[in-house]
This record gives structure tokens, sequence and C-alpha cells, in this order.
DNA sequence: AGAATGTTAGTTAGCGTTAACGTACATTAG
DNA sequence: CTAATGTACGTTAACGCTAACTAACATTCT
């Protein structure tokens, strides 16, 4: 008894069995070219009937297009970073596309090694989200693509489309700092991330605000990691280190968690002995006690965007555009 | 001046370039069979200086296997799921794989879709989470596949390997209604998921609540989506509807979050005037005043688990296998 | 020395699609 | 009535790669 083994139904099995040729199938099944009523039906009988499914490899083989669009995040576990995503995942869903997702949990190596292996013959298309790689690196391997949109990033050579805070980079912890100073802050700590200061240096963010009266000493400015540990773990260190602090920044809202976090167990009232103000505005930061004062980031809208935009891309359209949004402060408990 | 096109370096290329043939750059590429040093060395440098990359297309073509693992989750954002994918991610790159994941949004069509869309030729595998189709469907459309594993859902038929919770679902609701119940409530509502009840009906858990003495009435459990806001809005009108209840159970955290929000927007003191547990212990739970009693979730390990149990099926082993964890009660606040 | 074995390569034939062109027949226009 | 125009399909040749086989040559063994 011959082992019949699982054997994929192609193209020439439902030609065959439907007495015509394979441009026949192929162009009822991609719905192109001019069939007759009745041929179509038949044929389309004929595939239901064998379970016929078109061979994605074989098809991208010769189109080139593969219906799938690569995006990547440095953690998707970060629900600035999922809510991105699926933002992404609705449009491309909507357009018949795969999303081939890459996490690079926060490491440069892990992007680089994926923008590697990634290009066109794997996805049609490619959302880079927050890069962590140098401009020429990340240039140099976008480069590979026909069509790119990067989040947070300005691409000088408008390689690539953008989806861009209205504010440069850095500019909301800045502005975090202006407004607790006018609230009376005068030592105000600042937790911040590679991606907060962006194309702003530490060095220069501290001049900005001495030239505006705020004096802010490097030592009180700590860089972290984007996560809720990160936070938690530097905001204990900070707090024991810096008790002069009346205020802290966190670069996003897990930051920000993460020092409250710290600041409640050795025992700081919030925001009487310390205020806090994080960014991102995700869930977690309107439930906790206090909520967190924050700045809000339309992380859907980013995402659905970026696909947009990257969708208009790879329709051929070689015009650099870039969607700006704007990050609004939402005042809660924590920074009155 | 011809307009030089961006062309696609093929294998042919390479072999024309080194003076070899393609079966020996493929050799040199995949590593496999016996190249002489020499050899070798000269067609990695052509394959350098031409910029060579494979077609995976083209690739998947003739091996049938494209190097991708399929994800389905009904919610990239909810932390439940992030976290699994980012286990999931972290074992399928380490083995050189990518991961296609697709976010059904809850909607069990979408789900269907999805896994129509997606065959062999398209991934080499897949994982499947919490999935709301009924299972005759799931199995057929599961068929399909060479390779699947299946989050929180028994496989009758041993299609798929599976990661499973060491009790019956619905169960660790159920042991949330007695430890309520341990500690003196007897009016307990019930906010519960579809899938909080797995197998487990709505009516066999009030049934075997009542026989252990805990009589719930019916009108006290209502179904929700698993989002926070399904849980505050439901909560709302719980909360207004059934004044009586001393405790609520959460079908996970989300929706416990959303309850606690609403029951304190009611004047409703937690623990004092209502109880709460939740399930899963995403990172909110344990951050939020009072932070939430829940029971913990290995969430990252279960993705990890998954993808090597799915490796496992991909490399040929047909053997039917199980991963079971254990969700543990976290006393915290909400639930004293 | 001759046979057996090992090593390094080349040759051939697809994998399952679709682009581009070709052909037969029916319809309309002049 | 012939020529022009459609309509509905069929044919052929790739797309870029690798499995499977073959070939040449060097090495070892008896």
């Amino acid at each position: 008894m011959a082992m019949e083994r699982k054997q994929r139904v192609t193209l020439e099995d439902v030609a065959r069995e439907a007495g015509v040729s394979t441009m026949t199938v192929s162009r009822v099944v991609n719905n192109t070219g001019r069939i007759s009523q009745s041929t179509r039906q038949h044929v389309q009988s004929v595939i239901a009937t064998l379970g016929y499914r078109p061979s994605r490899a074989a098809r991208a083989l010769v189109t080139n297009k593969t219906s799938m669009v690569g995006v990547i995040v440095p953690d998707i576990t970060n629900p600035y970073f999922s809510k991105i995503v699926q933002g992404i995942e609705d449009v491309a869903s909507e357009r018949n596309h795969s999303v081939l997702l890459v996490n690079t949990n926060e490491t440069p190596s892990r992007e680089e090694a994926a923008l590697n292996q990634l290009d066109d013959s794997t996805i049609d298309g490619l959302i880079a989200c927050s890069s962590r790689l140098p401009t020429d690196i990340l240039i140099s391997l976008l480069e590979r693509h026909s069509a790119v949109v990067v989040i947070n990033r300005s691409m000088p050579n408008h390689i690539a489309s953008c989806v861009l805070p209205s504010h440069q980079f850095g500019y909301r912890s800045y502005l975090a700092a202006r407004y607790l100073a006018q609230h009376g802050h005068t030592k105000i700590g600042f937790i911040y991330l590679k991606r907060s200061v962006g194309v702003m240096s530490i060095e220069e963010f501290i001049a900005r605000l001495a030239s505006d009266g705020i004096p802010i000493k490097r030592e009180w400015c700590t860089l972290s990691l984007p996560t809720w540990e990160a936070g938690y773990n530097i905001g204990k260190q900070h707090i024991a280190a810096f008790p002069e602090l009346t205020a802290v920044i966190g670069g996003n809202d897990l930051v920000a968690l993460g020092i409250m976090r710290a600041a409640v167990e050795a025992g700081r009232r919030i925001p009487e002995d310390l205020a806090i103000i994080g960014g991102d505005d995700i869930l977690l930061a309107s439930q906790v006690t206090p909520p967190i004062t924050t700045y809000h980031v339309p992380t859907y809208d980013i995402g659905v965007m970026a696909a947009r935009l990257l969708f208009k891309r790879m329709e051929g359209d070689t015009v650099y555009r870039e969607y700006i949004y704007t990050e609004t402060l939402i005042e809660r408990g924590s920074a009155p």
C-alpha cells in the first residue's frame, strides 16, 4: 500500500483537470485578462474541488512581489511599539499584505542583522522604527529596499518617507523641563533614552535649558534603556544619589513608571516630594496612582500613516513625503 | 545616457565573474558539500564585491522552505500576547527564521482569513494563540500546515503540539472565586472572556461553584472582550446594576483594571468595598494602586516553549508534545 | 600497477508561477 | 463581402535557485 504523500496541487493540475491551459487558470486566480463567464466558473469549481492554493514562492519569483511588508521594532513588548504595529497591520491586512515582524530587543547588532537578511526578495517594503543605528550604516542598509518608511528619524537624502513628531527629537523633554520650571522646580533630573535626545545631544539639551535660565547639572541626567526595569533600577540609584531633586523627567512612560515605583519605595510622595513626567501616554500612565503627566503620542495613527506612506512608495510614488504628528502634554497627578 | 536599472545580482553573475559553475557558488553560499579553501575564498570575495544576496523566493520555490514561521495572535497590543511573541521571536531569530505576524484584532473572520492565506508555501510552521474559531474549523485550517503549535487550546487529534495551562481552562477563575469565598465574599461577580471559560461553559462554572457552596447568580456574570475599554464599560454597568457585589473577577488583568477604574469612579474603595482579581500578571497589574491580585502566567516562556515545540515539528518530529505551564496566584492589594 | 576510494567540481532538470506574445474565432464597420 | 477590431484563450520562455547525478583528477590500498 503506497503512502499517499501530501502533494501540492499546482496550476497545471487544475488546468489538466479543467481542460484548459495553465494561463487560463492563472487568469482566473488573479482575476486578470478577459475570461468568459462559463470558463471562469468551471475553473473556479475545479480549483475548489482540488483545493488548489497558489504557491507564494513561485509567484514571488516571477513577479518580484511577495505581498509582505517588513516591520522592525526595538521592543514589541513596549505598548508604544505594539500600538504602532497594530496600526501597520491593520492597513497591511486591508491591502492583503502580511507583516514580517522583526523585534530587535533594543540591540543594534540584531537590527543590522535583520536589515541585512531582509531584502527585495523577502519583502515589498519596510518600516523601520526608531533605529539605533548610525545614519550612514542605516542608509547603506536601507538602500537595498525599494520602498522604505522610517519612524521618528529623518532621512537626509530622502531615501525613505518619514513619520515624525512636530518638534525635533528631544524637544518634548525640553518642554517637560520648562513646564516643571514654570511650576517652581529648579532641581530637575532627566533619565533619558538614546532616542529621546535624538539629534540633540544631552549636552545641547542642558545648554539650551541653561540659556532659558533653567540650570540642570550634567550628573542629574542619566542614560537608560527604555524599559520599566531600567527606569526602576536607575531611578533607585538616582534618588539615593541626588536627594535634592524635586522633579524627574523620564524618557518615556515605562521609565517614568519605574522611577515612580523606586521613589515610592524610597518613601517619597508623588508629586509633593518628587514630580514625574513621562512620555508616550501608554495605558499604564493613566491608570497608576497618581496618574502620570506625559506627552500623548498618537501611536496607532503613526502606524497607520507609516503603512500608508509605505504603500504609496510601493505603488511607485517616489515623491518624498512626511507625516508629522504632534505630541500634546497631558497634565496629570504626577506633575500637576 | 541609459538609466542604470537596479538589477538583481544572481548566482549566475557570481559564477561567471568567478569562473566557476553556479553550483559551486551555491555550495559556498550554503556551506554545503566539499569546496577547496581557495575556491571558497575566491567565490566569497566575488560575492562580496558584486554584493550578491540570494533570492529567498527562488530558494523557497526549490527547497520548499521559507525560513519563516507564522504567528497568529488576537491582539498584539495586549501585553500578554506581545510577551509571547517576544519569546517566539527570540527563538526564531536564534535559528535564523523570521516571524510572520498576523494580528486578528479578536475577529474570528480575520483569523480564518489569515489561516486561509498562509500555507506551506508561505511559512514553514505556525503558532496559533488562543484561537476563537470552533474546533472543527480550526482543525480543517490547520491541516494545510505541516507544523503547528497551538497555545492555550488542546488539539484532540494531536494535529498540533500544544502549550497549555496545568488546569483546564476557566479553572483559574474558579480558583479565584474559591479564594474570594474563603476570604468571606459571598456575592462575587465575574466578567469573563470567551476563552476564560474555554471548554467550561459559564453555566458549568456556576454549577461547580454552587456545588462548592458558593452561589453565584447568572446575571452577575457578563461576557466581555479582553480589553481595558471593555472591562471599563462593562464594569460601569455592572457596578451600577449589582451594588450588592463585594468582589469581582476579571477575565484578565486588562479587564480587571477597567473594572477597578470604573469602581473607583463610582466611589468604591478597593478592596474594602469591592475586591478585584485579574489574571495574566501583566506589568500594569503590579503598578496600579492598589496592585491587582492576579494569576501569574509565564508568558515569555510560553512563547519560547511554543517556538521550541514548533521547531521540533519542523525538524520532522511527529510526536505529539505538550508543554504545561502553571498559573500561580499572586496575592496583592486588590484582593488581600 | 591496477583497483578502489575520496575530493572537487560541473551538468541537467526542474520547482510553480506569470509576462509577453501568438492564434483562432466572432463581431462590427465600410 | 472584405477588412478591421475584439474576445477568449493557448504557447513559450523565463524568474533564481538547488537536488541529483556525472566527471575529472588525486590519493590510498592491495
